[in-house]
DNA sequence: CCGAACATGTAACCTGTTACATGATTAC
DNA sequence: GTAATCATGTAACAGGTTACATGTTCGG
């Protein structure tokens, strides 16, 4: 278990913006924010969470308050150094502007390669997929602010992209 | 190690792709193309990449020759098994449709935070990486395929999509 | 001849996953 | 009361990273 003297992984960076956003919280809601989140990135597992959790707290980044009640619930908040560090890692641009994994991406060179039948029947299952997440988006972003929008509103351009391009290739774009 | 009875990992359906688009390759010329990649999603290093390949043998999915010249080069090649769960793989539209690790989108949020004059700084800074890998993508697609083309075209539509993001924000949709 | 690129491989480590164990509280 | 949700935690595992170790070939 290392403490993060490094620069944060995506996960930590991730659960302290969390944490940051939220004011205060538990582990259990961080984990749940993960578990529900749109992009399946991480599973919200208790395995990685709560041991994200202990690595921030042992860098001083992340400050836990005693179990509270029968539940032993115990309150998670950001300290200045942790906002600092945050902040550092978030205006990082070259790691911000990384291609990240894509699944569609990786799979689309595939994709090219079907003959036209199978092409179109699966543009189709992925055209309804997608418009599945998009329509719930409203839903999703329903009880979230401003700031978590911002996040939400680059899936939505995320999806109408992909979109766009199932479109584009059928029409013969394909460059 | 375990042989990949469940379903490819993105990194062993990357491998795959690499080589039934090569036709034959090495285990090195496998790696390079992963370092170069404009998606630093994986190293390329050898670690993950050997081990996915014996995976891959031990499945089946994958024909390691034996070693020729003096340098012992292992010619690959994808056996018929492979093909067919390569295109498997490909046809997963649930998987194909999540939404990565997208480093830019998990930091967005924390910039929508940002006073105006900070805030401006950055996305000039954020404006002229993007720009910089934009102007790279002609070169690295030059001696690609059509094929692999399909892939760096879905680069360019989101690095275009992140440039509109940066402008429209600062335009104040925000929304 | 030396350094860069080609080519493979292993060991130690970090981090995330699944799967479980435990218990309290709330809603029906 | 019992099922769902809240809340925490650990163990075993899988997969990727870094860092090495080893040797070959080619260009200057």
């Amino acid at each position: 278990m290392k403490s993060p003297t490094g620069s944060l992984t995506e996960l930590e960076g991730a659960v302290l913006v969390e944490v940051l956003h939220r004011g205060m919280t538990t582990a259990f809601k961080v984990r749940r924010a993960f578990q529900q989140s749109m992009s399946s990135e991480w599973s919200g597992s208790a395995g990685a969470v709560n041991p994200a959790i202990r690595r921030l707290e042992a860098a001083g980044l992340l400050a836990i308050g005693a179990p509270e009640g029968a539940r032993g619930t115990r309150q998670l908040s950001i300290t200045p150094s942790g906002e600092a560090r945050l902040q550092e890692w978030s205006l990082d641009a070259e790691r911000a502007c990384n291609i990240g994994i894509d699944p569609f991406r990786i799979r689309a060179g595939l994709w090219a390669m079907l003959p036209e039948s199978r092409r179109s029947a699966l543009f189709d299952n992925l055209r309804r997929t997608t418009e599945a997440q998009l329509a719930r988006l409203p839903t999703y972003g329903k009880d979230r602010d401003a700031t978590e929008r911002v996040a939400i509103g680059i899936v939505h351009d995320t999806l109408i992209m992909r979109l766009a391009w199932l479109d584009g290739f059928e029409n013969g774009r394909k460059a």
